[in-house]
DNA sequence: GGTGTGACGCTCA
DNA sequence: ATGAGCGCCACAC
């Protein structure tokens, strides 16, 4: 079990409708501290299923430039996101883990 | 093991 | 609100 894998879970977890940020899935995962890797363990993920739209910066902001942003925008409405200017609601959409949980 | 890189987070001007 | 600076850490060379 390595790194990406623990990332890779932490990130299945958030709940249809709901966002994470980056240092909260790092959290989660286990590897707190490490938000910055969480967005680079992410990049290899977008080829598998996973919900990685539902991954946001702090204060909910879309990271993603360009074309991938609005994608990403666009699948979370999808999901009945709301969103305040360039930010998702976060008091009706943000999920925080129970606890930082290393084994599963 | 040193160095550069990045879908980050926080503080402060 | 907006942007610069800096700390952070896993990975590829």
């Amino acid at each position: 079990m390595g790194y990406f894998e623990d990332i890779q879970k932490a990130v299945r977890r958030i709940p249809f409708g709901k966002v994470a940020t980056y240092g909260e899935i790092a959290r989660g995962a286990g590897h707190p501290g490490t938000a910055r890797q969480v967005a680079w363990a992410l990049r290899d993920m977008t080829a598998i299923e996973l919900p990685w739209q539902r991954v946001l910066g702090h204060g909910g902001r879309i990271l993603l430039q360009g074309e991938s942003g609005r994608h990403q925008r666009q699948l979370l409405e999808q999901e009945g996101i709301a969103f305040i200017g360039l930010r998702v609601d976060m008091k009706r959409h943000e999920f925080r883990f129970a606890r930082a949980k290393r084994k599963e």
